[in-house]
DNA sequence: TTTATTAATCGTAATATTGCAATATAATAA
DNA sequence: TTATTATATTGCAATATTACGATTAATAAA
């Protein structure tokens, strides 16, 4: 097996999972906060800046564009990639949403 | 391969990823939801509420308890289950800081 | 004690993920 | 045209994850 039966969640639910995974990764996380520290177009360095493979690093931007949580914009011979906004946004409003359902109410029981 | 290289992250990379990897699978995030709704310890029915097999359960159930985000009590034949509520506020610190990096500045080029 | 009930563990098959060398592609520079 | 540079894709090996049947362990009930 190893696949994950979807079709037995929510939508939402099943939304929030696949977010979730792909920032179960350290390298896309780390990704994500140097294209947030840099706040602009980052073209290249990302292969220096972590200490992985060029292709590998590869991949995990594909991840992260795929979920539409990065854009990559051509300029000459190389890439440019900057966090999409909008799409972060949105993403968070979800992820919040579930991270904050303990503040609805308090009587835990053990 | 696929082993995560995690000694070249930071140890708090890794540990929003090791967060971020068990809400990475929608059967958790529903586990999750449901002690949140219930809001008190739950005894035997998550195997009747999410559609898997028992054994694939405690499977889940098992790796949400190795993050501490829940606590199980064992009642006579059965145990039950609850949300860790200080764990779970601070992985929600941890996780809101990862996700409200984009709060801090606005000026995307792209 | 015997029998049920409940949950954990073991074992295993199927699939997914990670990482990288090799290669391909695309744009610019010489 | 022919390098050169930067990124993507392919192919593959190692490992991880998912799911579940079978079994085990522990308590409760008869």
């Amino acid at each position: 097996m190893g696949v994950t039966k979807t079709e037995m969640f929510t939508d939402e639910q099943n939304k929030i999972s696949l977010f979730a995974k792909v920032f179960g990764h350290p390298a896309r996380v780390s990704i994500l906060q140097h294209l947030f520290k840099i706040n602009s177009c980052v073209c290249g360095d990302l292969v220096n800046e972590i200490g992985l493979a060029q292709p590998t690093i590869s991949q995990h931007l594909k991840e992260l564009k795929n979920l539409g949580l990065i854009k990559g914009n051509i300029e000459g011979t190389s890439v440019c990639y900057c966090i999409h906004k909008e799409n972060w946004t949105e993403m968070k409003r979800l992820m919040s949403e579930f991270l904050n359902q303990d503040t609805i109410e308090q009587q835990s029981c053990c």
